[in-house]
This record gives C-alpha cells, structure tokens and sequence, in this order.
RNA sequence: GGGUCGGUAGCUCAGUCGGUUAGAGCGCACGCCUGAUAAGCGUGAGGGCGGAGGUUCAAAUCCUCCUCGACCCA
C-alpha cells in the first residue's frame, strides 16, 4: 500500500516544475511516462499488457539449494557424522613432507559438564590446529583429560557416603575402580561435547592420565626426581582439611568470607628470661598484646612477633567499666598505630601513653605464655606451657589490623613456620588429623576445632574460657575476613603440621641437564625468559614472577585416587640422613613394569612391598610411602606420555604450543615447566597461548546463583558450534570474553551476512563449469581489482593465522566479503551476471572470480566456521571424498597482484561514493527511488581522475543508467569557495527504461524487442 | 594486601614512534529497491577514549594516583 502511495507521490512531484524542468532547463520531464497504460501499470493498478513480454525468463538470475537458512542445529551432526565415516583427521595424516606441528591439550578433569570456558579454551585450540593443518603443516591434536584426584575420590566417596559407608570401610583398590569408572564416564560425555564443537583431533586415542602407560610414566618421572636428590620429606604447616582429612593444594582452596571469633590476649613479660631487663626501665608487671584470629592456636604459641618498621609505646589503662577483662592500671604493649582500636575493642574508657617501645627493646623481651603454671610439673614438657615465648622481629608483620604483634605458632601458619625455622623454635603437634587436639595434652585434650562436618568446634571456646579464667583475655570480638576453605566441601581449612614430600626446586641438580641453569627455578626461568614465545607476551612475565616466588612443591597427598609416590624409605634410618629414601634403578624398573601393565593399583596389592623389593633389599625393613602425587604432578608429566612416548607425539618430546586460560600460568604451564625442567632440563613447549575467562554479557562473573550462565550445550542446541565459533572469533581472547543473548545476536546477524553473501555467489556459480572460465588477461579491470585485492588479504588473512589472531582473520574476511563484494563488486556487476549473455566474456569474466573468490574466501573460512565452510564447499564440489578441511588455503597467483589497478580504484570508489551521496540527496526529495533513474554529471577537477572514469563503465559502477563526466565545472558551483575537487550534479536519465534490465536509456524502443535495449536486445536474440 | 592484565560509540573491536575534526563492523533510525527477498543497497544519529592530576606546542596514546572488573597469590 505504501508503496503506490510513493509512487503517486513521485508523479504527484515529476508534474511540479521544479524537477522536470528543474534547474537545468534542457532536462525531460521524470519519470518518463508517457502514457496512461504505462502509469496503470507503474502503479500496479492495471496488470502486465498482454502484448508486452516478460524478459525476466531471459535472465540469468541467482539459483542455488544453498539454503538461507542455516539450520545448523541440525545440520552440524550430520557433518559430524560425515568427517567420521570420511575420517578426515586419520587422511589428513597420510599427506607425506609436512612440517610437524603439535598443539598439546591441556587435559580438562573429568568430572562435571562442559562449561563455557571449556568450549572456549576447545575451539581456540581447534582453530590453531585447523590453521596450522592448512597453513601446510601436519598438524596434529590428541585430546588428553585429567582424572586422578580428590574432586573424583569426593564424589565416590559421597556415594558411599550416601549408603552409610564410610571411606575407611572400602577397600582402597575398590575405591580406586570406582574413581576409575566415574572419570571414564565423564570423559565420555565431555569428549561428545567437545566434537560437537567441531573440534578435530584423535579422539579415537586420546591421552588419559589413568591409562596404566601414563601411571607408569607417572612414577618413572617422579623416580627421576627421586634419584637426582631434588626429592624430600619434610615437615610443614599446610593447609588442612579436618573433613576431607587430607592436605590441600593452593588450587583446591577457595577464599571465602568467614567469621571468626577474634581475641586479644596479653602476654605478660617473663622479667627473668628477658635480657638486661633491669636496665631497661620497663615495668615488670608490663604485657606485650597480641591478636589472633584463631584461638586454637594458643596452645601451640611459640614466639610472639614484631616489625622493626612499627612505632610501639607502653600504655596504662586508666578508666574502665566495672567487671571489665582489661583491667585498671594495667600495662599493655601496643602498636601505636592500633592502639584506638584495641582500647575500643577492650571497653577502655581512658588511657595513657607512657613511653615509646623501641624495637631494640622488644628484641630483647621474652614472655610467659598465658597458661603457664595451669599444668602439674609432673606432666612431661611438651605437655606444659612453661617454656619462654621469645619476642622476634618479622618482615611479614603489619599495623593494619590487631595489635601490630603476631603470636606465632609455628606449626600453624606459612609465616610462623619460616620465623620457627629461622630461630629454631620447636613444631608442636598439637593438632591430628581429623582436626582434634591430641588427646594426651593437658585440659584441652580431644577437643574439635573444627567437626567432621566442618562446624566449628569447641576448642576456640574452651581455650577462650581457659584465657578468660587465668585473666589473660583482654577483649573478643566477632571479626569477618576473607579465609581459606576447601573447594570441594567448603569447610574452613587450618594450618597444620605434616609430613610430606617435597621437590626442592633450589638444588643444584647433577643430571648433566644444565644447558639452561644448575636448579629446576634457574631452568625454568631461564626458560620463560628465552625459550618459549607467549601469546600476548605478559604471559611471560606472569609465569617468571611466580616461578620467582614460588616455594618448593609439595608433591604428596594423604589420598587414594592417584600415582603413588612409589618409594620406600628405610624404617630405622633418620628422615634427613643419605639413606633414608631408598634410591635404586632395579626397585624403580620392577614397579614401572608392573605400572605399565596393571596400573598404578600394584602398589596397593597384598605384598607389593615384597613384590618390589625381594631378592634386593629385605623389605621388612622398609616402609612403603602410600601417599599419591599432586594431581599437578600428573598433569604436569603429561608431555611425557603423551608426547614422548607416542607416535603421534613429537620427536623430541616438546610441543609447539600450549593453550590454556591465564589461571593456567599457575596451575599447568606452571607445573609442567617444574617438571619439565626437573626431568629434561628445559620448558616442555616452545609456544604458550593464553586465554581470558568468560564473563556474562556485563562483564560480570559467572554464576548459578546470578542466572546468568551460558551452557555452551545450550548455544549449540539453538543456534549452533559456528555461531558458538563465531563468537569466539570475533572477540579478543587475550582478555577476558563476554557472551550474553546480544553479544550472541551480533555473532548470528554476522553469520546470516556471511551466509547470504555466499549464497549470492553460490546463486551465480550455478552451472559454471571450467571451461566457461576466463583467462586472466580477459579480465576486466574491476574483475582484475577483486583479484588484488583477494591477494593482498591472502597475506593478511595468513598472516593473522600465523600469529593466532583469529579475529583479525575473521575481521579482514567478513570486511572484504561486506565492504568490496556485497556492497561494491556483487552490486555492480549484478547487470552482468543477471544480463549479459553467459557465453560473452563479460559475464564469464564475473563468475570466473567469483569462483576464485568462493574458493579462497570458503578455505579461509574453514578454520573458524568448519561445519559452514564445508557445508558451502560441498556445493561447489560434489564426491563421497570432498571435504574442505583435507585441502589447504589455496595458492594466490602473484599476477593478481597490481599496485596501480588498486590506486586506481581507490580513485574511482572515492567519486563513486559522491555520486552516492547526490543520489540520497534526490531520494531525501523524493525526486528518484532507484538510482538507475539517474544520469549524473560528475565533474572531478583532477583531470588524471577524470580520465580513469571515462577508462571505466562508470555508470555500471554508480548503479546509474547513464553518467556525464564534464570537464568544466557547472556554472551553479562556481561560486563555491573553494572550487569543489568533485561535484556531481543530479540529471534524471534520458530515454525510456528497459523492460530487461531496468536501465534508462534513450535507444530502447529503437530495436526488434521494442521494450529492451540494444544490449539486452542483442542478448534475448542469441538466447 | 601483593602480582599480572584490562576498561575507546548500545554491542564486538581498530587506533603504528604522542600529531588534522577518534575509526570499522554489527545494531538502531530514516530512505531506496523488490531480479541475493524472513535478503540486498544508501544515508544518518550515537563516543571524546573509566576518573583526577601531571609532562608536552600537542595525550585515547607517556607518568602518578584513584576507581571498576578479571585471573593468580596471601
């Protein structure tokens, strides 16, 4: 309705003077219709005159069963299936001479659904192999998967939980099958998720961390570290879970907000053990306050700490209220800076600064612990708090909260540890296992700190109320922070001393491996530093500033479900002496051996420890460590097995890249390094790639609770792996990706883009067969300008692959395919390919690049979109073989490449757009609708310029029937300051208008079709 | 609290060694076409570059501080 409305409108105004006639005065009326008939008609008001024929038959319009719509919900399983049965990944290996190229997979841990930063890590991955692959290497991918540790032990223990088992009723080789079986079901779903991704590789074969080659690999690799000396127990406060009761690794732990019962206790000062305490002037009923968070530790107080940095002053309590803890006259020790603070949290009404503290003074203090005294002299030492409690400095203590002194208990904290070490101040074992005190320590005996359940306790307040009877509490208060919590079970964790294995990562190795440093941390960092190229390059510096950092490494884990330290040490020898760890390459081959062919369940067997041992050493005296590795350690071992040892790996054991999220530089490019520089002296990968995290369309994290998670299972059931790909392509995975319902629309408004552009030239390659192609040298020069500029991003387009830049590949891709084709080259030459007749040159001219175009654009394509690319390629070429993904990009011809042909058309793009523009002015009018209606004169005061317009079928170009293009600037712009480089001035086209191809021309009418032009007149007359 | 990284139009991103009026695509608005049609084409409106200082003739680009977000660590 509308549009007859318009129409009335555009005659309504072609009646007015001011356009027909218009300012130019020589013009015909527009539009040129001459009679009542053809108006009817225009208008739609009058059918098709029986007389006139319908030329739309005689055109050689787009025709394709490329469907516009991509249904790639159901169209991508089908492809699945199709690569399968074609097995392009085993064919693509058969291409002989190629360039090795190894991504190495990160193993994901097999417990849990895909999520999105799973997919995201896959496809980035895929999106290198495919490159590589069609870059022209033999770029090969074998998926790995993690499956020991305790998130799996957890949830088989939670079953048998569930049927009122406990974990110590089961068998350790049965818990251990079932751990089996529930990765291998995990793994299962994961790897149908992740080739519904369309990621390619061996899945027939991948790498798995439990394969009774990769356990046995395991134990080889932790026997190298046990044979070149870097292996030792030791005795240390880790972090401990009284539910799980086992030890953590960082990674296991989540910080999270808890409130904890925070006292304020005073030590007083022990006049007899401080040093030259007479002359100091201090007064001998004074007390140093300290602050703790953990009153469970109080019993296990060894030292109280001090800065030399802090400004400390004496106090006397003055003022307080009646039955108040802090008490009148008191004298207290406190850190200037928090002295409000603790006088508030005390109920001290009034106080006194009495003098400075210097730090001088308090090295020399020694103080009694709060309970000294409590026990009988009969109990034995370790039972009683008699001993001295040393004030020592520490670089770690701070005035922002408490008192500015750190009561130190050394078996119970990473600081108080280090300080304990530094001075020699005994470890206590106060606490066992499942988070109880000792039973035989006096008064607090048996007490929880915190339940089998993760409740706290009652040994906070039993010793709290033990403070508050012996007068040495003075204030509590609730105090909410930030504390560490197992991941799994969320339970708060404590510190506590263990033994356990540990890698020194400081000792200088004599393996003859030293090409890049004497210790694992000179190898590694050296390493990070000149051996590895990181993509984007901070990667570097992240990993090197930790490796600077780190601490040794805590390899074992009082868990079931993983390697075995497999080692023995020798019962009556001391844990520092030579002899304690039995190191012998016939114990270690008898177990890498029975590894390898029943898995790591052979340490557990009935008589292993003979097994092993017999006919070597007299395994009655030897102690077999049941302990397992640090998941870390497997993962961290994985070049090993799946590299090294497999024929699909790489020759020296290295690969080209790694790929993984940043919170990898921490966890697995972290751990492989140590390993690796442990084991091989250098980095186990020359490449690491890096990948942000996936936020919510805001920015926001994550999470079941906001709602705002996107299940990539959900994206591909709706919209498909390719937008799920697209998505990755466009965004820069160097920093962290959003994806939310808009961030998604723009990758599916791209994609129908990209979908109907190649539909177009689908459409128009119909039935093109190769002889109808044309020579290069018959090409006109718009033809010869798509060419170049097909050359020029061949480069780019390689050139971001080579880098991994996938969006800048995306990005040139889809700009070329919107910005030259759609808008520019498909527009033009639609009169062509739709007109001309299909034996000409020129129409054959057009569709020979266009299939050059489909071709190089399609393979282009192929790493990012796989499931469309080969969709598209199997238009083009039909056979039970064809596939996309086993040919490369294609070769460009360096002929297509030509510098001036490109300025040129720079030029004529330039003028283009300004015709453009005048046309849109007339539009805005009303005066035109299409722009065939018009016949402009272009002037253009550089005459270079204007001679290549004229070289050029500048009208096709404009979309015009006709173009003038005048060598004099019209008389009505030459008195615009500054003369005008390029005016254009709007003349409406002269002659009637093609019934065929809709151009305005004055010759139609004149021929043997009399409603046709002499173009499209000569054509119908050869069809 | 520390380390690393990031914050440019509604969205996704460019922005070289500091140098005209900060760019592109998508979306949006308006218009055209109806022979790429649940398509295609054109035109346009949107930001002053997270904030505040500073260096400089000149800062989105360099420096300092702050803020927000992410990862890692405490």
């Amino acid at each position: 309705m509308q549009r007859t409305a318009r129409r009335k409108a555009t005659i309504g105004i072609s009646s007015n003077s001011d356009i027909g006639i218009g300012p130019y005065g020589d013009s015909l009326p527009v539009p040129v219709l001459t009679s009542l008939a053809q108006i009817a008609v225009a208008l739609r008001i009058l059918p098709m005159p029986p007389n006139t024929v319908d030329y739309k038959h005689t055109l050689m319009l787009p025709r394709t069963s490329f469907p516009m719509r991509a249904s790639l919900a159901k169209r991508e399983p089908k492809l699945l299936k199709r690569w399968d049965d074609l097995g392009i990944y085993d064919r693509l290996r058969q291409k002989s001479g190629r360039p090795s190229f190894v991504l190495h997979d990160g193993p994901p841990y097999a417990n849990g659904h895909l999520h999105i930063g799973h997919a995201l890590n896959k496809v980035l991955k895929d999106m290198v192999v495919r490159s590589q692959q069609m870059l022209g290497m033999d770029s090969r991918f074998v998926p790995g998967w993690d499956c020991h540790g305790l998130p799996i032990e957890w949830r088989v223990e939670e079953r048998y939980r569930e049927q009122g088992i406990g974990k110590d009723e089961v068998p350790v080789l049965e818990l251990r099958n079932e751990c089996r079986q529930f990765a291998a079901k995990w793994i299962e779903i994961q790897r149908e998720g992740f080739q519904r991704l369309g990621a390619i590789g061996n899945w027939q074969a991948p790498y798995l961390t439990m394969d009774f080659h990769a356990e046995a690999v395991i134990a080889a690799e932790f026997m190298k570290f046990v044979m070149n000396g870097s292996l030792y127990r030791g005795s240390k406060p880790v972090m401990w879970s009284t539910v799980e009761k086992t030890a953590l690794a960082e990674a296991e732990v989540d910080y999270e907000d808890h409130v904890s019962a925070s006292i304020w206790v005073r030590f007083p000062i022990d006049p007899e053990a401080s040093r030259d305490f007479a002359a100091s002037g201090m007064p001998q009923d004074a007390a140093v306050l300290i602050w703790t968070t953990t009153a469970w530790t109080i019993p296990s107080n060894r030292a109280i700490c001090f800065s030399p940095k802090i400004d400390y002053a004496l106090y006397e309590i003055r003022d307080v209220p009646e039955g108040n803890w802090a008490r009148r006259g008191e004298l207290l020790i406190i850190a200037e800076a928090l002295v409000d603070s603790c006088m508030t949290a005390a109920r001290v009404r009034d106080w006194r600064r009495v003098r400075r503290v210097t730090p001088a003074e308090l090295d020399k203090l020694v103080c009694s612990h709060p309970f000294r005294g409590k026990v009988p002299a009969e109990e034995p030492p370790v039972n009683r708090w008699d001993y001295p409690v040393p004030m020592l400095p520490g670089e770690h203590v701070k005035d922002e909260a408490g008192t500015g002194f750190v009561h130190t208990a050394p078996s119970h904290g990473e600081d108080d540890f280090l300080i304990g070490r530094k001075h020699s101040l005994p470890m206590t074992h106060n606490v066992t296992e499942d988070g109880r005190f000792r039973s035989t320590l006096p008064i607090f005996g048996g007490l929880e700190i915190y339940t089998s359940s993760g409740q706290e306790g009652s040994a906070n307040s039993v010793i709290i109320d033990n403070l508050i009877c012996s007068g040495h509490l003075t204030a509590r208060q609730k105090y909410k922070h930030s504390y560490p919590h197992s991941w799994r079970s969320k339970a708060p964790l404590i510190f506590r001393n263990t033994p356990q294995w540990f890698v020194s990562i400081d000792k200088v190795l004599d393996d003859g491996k030293g090409t890049l440093g004497d210790t694992i941390r000179e190898r590694a960092l050296e390493g990070v530093l000149r051996h590895v190229k990181w993509t984007p390059p901070t990667g570097m510096s992240r990993l090197h500033s930790m490796l600077e950092q780190r601490p040794d490494w805590v390899l074992s884990r009082q868990r079931a479900w993983g390697v075995p330290l497999a080692c023995f040490v020798r019962k009556d020898a001391d844990m520092g002496s030579g002899d304690y760890l039995l190191r012998d390459e016939a114990v270690n081959a008898r177990i890498v051996r029975a590894f390898g062919n029943e898995g790591a369940d052979a340490w557990y067997q009935d008589g292993s420890r003979e097994r092993f041992l017999e006919g070597l050493y007299p395994p009655e005296e030897y102690e077999q460590i049941f302990d397992i590795l640090d998941v870390w350690f497997d993962s961290g071992s994985t070049h090993a097995f799946a590299l090294r040892d497999r024929a699909d790996g790489t020759e020296d054991g290295i690969a080209d890249l790694y790929l993984e999220g940043t919170d990898q530089h921490r966890g697995w490019f972290h751990s492989s390094i140590l390993q690796a520089c442990g084991t091989t002296g250098r980095p186990p990968y020359r490449g690491v790639l890096t990948h942000g995290f996936t936020l919510d369309g805001n920015g926001k994290k994550m999470s079941k609770s906001l709602g705002n998670v996107v299940a990539p299972q959900a994206v591909v059931e709706q919209h498909g792996a390719d937008i799920l790909r697209l998505w990755v392509a466009q965004s820069d995975y160097t920093s962290d990706l959003r994806i939310g319902p808009a961030i998604l629309k723009t990758a599916i408004e791209n994609y129908r883009r990209l979908r109907n552009a190649f539909r177009f030239i689908l459409g128009n390659l119909h039935d093109l067969s190769t002889d109808q192609m044309v020579e290069l040298d018959d090409l006109p020069e718009l033809e010869r300008w798509v060419l170049h500029r097909l050359h020029e991003l061949d480069q780019k387009v390689r050139d971001a692959y080579v880098r991994y830049d996938f969006r800048a590949a995306y990005v040139a891709i889809f700009d070329f395919l919107n910005g030259d084709l759609s808008r520019f080259f498909f527009d033009i030459r639609k009169d062509r390919l739709y007109c001309e007749l299909p034996t000409g040159i020129p129409h054959r001219a057009t569709r020979t690049v266009l299939a050059i175009l489909f071709n190089h654009i399609a393979t282009w394509l192929a790493p990012i979109l796989p499931f469309t690319a080969d969709e598209l390629w199997l238009h083009r070429n039909k056979g039970e073989d064809s596939s996309i993904h086993l040919v490369d990009f294609l070769a460009v011809d360096d002929r297509w490449r030509d510098n001036s042909v490109a300025s040129k058309w720079k030029s004529i793009r330039r003028i283009r757009r300004a015709v453009n523009a005048e046309i849109e002015r007339q539009r805005d009018m009303k005066a035109i609708g299409s722009s065939l209606e018009a016949a402009p004169l272009v002037y253009v005061a550089d005459q270079e310029v204007r001679e290549i317009l004229r070289s050029v079928e500048f009208a096709d170009i404009c979309l015009t029937s006709q173009v003038i293009i005048s060598d004099a600037l019209p008389a009505e712009a030459s008195d615009i300051n500054p003369a005008p480089e390029v005016y254009v001035e709007f003349r409406p086209a002269v002659g009637e208008k093609c019934a065929r191809c809709w151009k305005t021309l004055p010759d139609v009418g004149t021929h043997e079709h009399p409603a046709i032009c002499e173009r499209c007149d000569t054509v119908v007359s050869q069809l």
